[in-house]
DNA sequence: CAGTGGTCTAGACCACTGA
DNA sequence: CAGTGGTCTAGACCACTGA
């Protein structure tokens, strides 16, 4: 397990900055003076600190110099997995079954999906995620035809509508909101549940470019499912 | 706003491939062949597709070549704002009320407990977020008074722990649970709320190095606060 | 206007690994 | 074992901007 030079070099100014020897504001040495210390050319040290800058623990600003960043935001790295594959990782069964499958233009008094739509119409998929058979969570989602053209096509009993996105059409910008609810009869319904028992609620949209993709509505019956985060390491 | 060569040649397959002109597991050309038609040096393809790997576009493997992606999971940035910045942010007027603290040893029963302590004690703050003097937020929290001994002087009235530590803490790994749960009923007076009312609950672990420093366990009434997460731009 | 970082060149040797 | 990417060198010119 070598290390190149340049994460040498990264890494020692990491912790330097992390365990607050170097103070946010202060001033890392030049470019000049790291090509002496660590005995390498300046392409070398400028890797490192660039990677550093990416990272956003360093900003750097010419003629001034290299600083240590002001204390950053409690930002955290959330996974949210494809369901399929959630489910088989914790080795259960997994299917996904259809509820309700419509093309329509969008409502016209939704804002929201007007916008979705752009000159297309939508899909609208209503679906259930079953884990061994059972309701591990309920989906509603809308999809821009225009956008993804091919979606008309596929057999959502093979492939779910998450999977299926997630494989062919890549996007550029996703925004996500997580809630707590308690779940409506109809809801409750189809996830055998009580009326009213907590869920957790998942909200996405996708864009690619400036173009909307698709938006879903996803719910997880409490002890279901926990979305985990996680920063560093 | 002139872009560098580098840049050009990334966002030049970056747009091949979220355009899907380019498929995943379609193989890129080698740098040879990019350094012709770019007209450049290797080093600058070279640090264009690296930034592409880097970003998780596209993944490099020695003798075989360079190949877009599989996208595998949703990988999202989720902002933990300090509550009260968020809010004030919000434009609400923000307290803390201290329920109940104490500085106690380690449950003997509990490996976590003992695994946060290390070598010290644990001060244990349970306490309340107020937005207008409405609940907005159940906090219980233990912090590793070895790892972080200025705690014990701290008058939470002034700063709330989570606003103490942010400030005054560095840390350098956290993980974060996210789930939805109906409220007990001694969590449920505190908050103002029927017993078994939906909840979003966030439970987080942060460690500086190896050592643990704190965990904390917030309940917020659904409706009250959702999280947001995102991802480009 | 001089110090600093941004970018680039034209080479080089090496590590890895799949044909 | 040969093709590919990983890393590095010792230069260079330039853009920006703060002293």
């Amino acid at each position: 397990m070598k290390q190149s030079l340049q994460e040498q070099i990264r890494s020692d100014f990491e912790d330097l900055i992390l365990s607050g020897a170097l103070v946010p504001g202060e001033r890392l040495p030049i470019e000049q003076e790291l090509m002496q210390r660590y005995g390498c050319s300046r392409m070398t040290v400028n890797k490192a600190l660039s990677s550093l800058a990416t990272a956003g623990l360093i900003e750097r600003r010419k003629r001034a110099g290299t600083f240590v960043s002001r204390p950053r935001v409690h930002s955290m790295t959330l996974e949210i997995p494809d369901l399929a594959h959630a489910v088989r990782d914790r080795g259960q069964r997994y299917r996904f079954i259809v509820l309700n499958r419509r093309i329509r233009k969008p409502s016209a008094s939704s804002t929201n999906e007007v916008d979705l739509a752009g000159n297309g119409k939508i899909l609208q998929i209503d679906g259930l995620h079953l884990a061994d058979e059972i309701p591990f969570a309920l989906e509603k989602r809308l999809i821009s035809t225009a956008a993804v053209p091919d979606i008309v096509k596929v057999d959502f009993a093979v492939s779910p509508p998450g999977t299926w996105l997630l494989r062919h059409v890549p996007w550029t910008q996703a925004e996500a909101r997580i809630y707590a609810l308690a779940v409506l009869s109809v809801e409750a319904q189809h996830l055998q549940l009580e009326p009213g028992s907590p869920c957790l609620g998942l909200e996405r949209q996708t864009w690619r470019g400036g173009e909307r993709l698709t938006e879903v509505r996803q719910l997880f019956p409490s002890e279901q499912y926990d979305l985990v985060a996680h920063f560093g390491s």
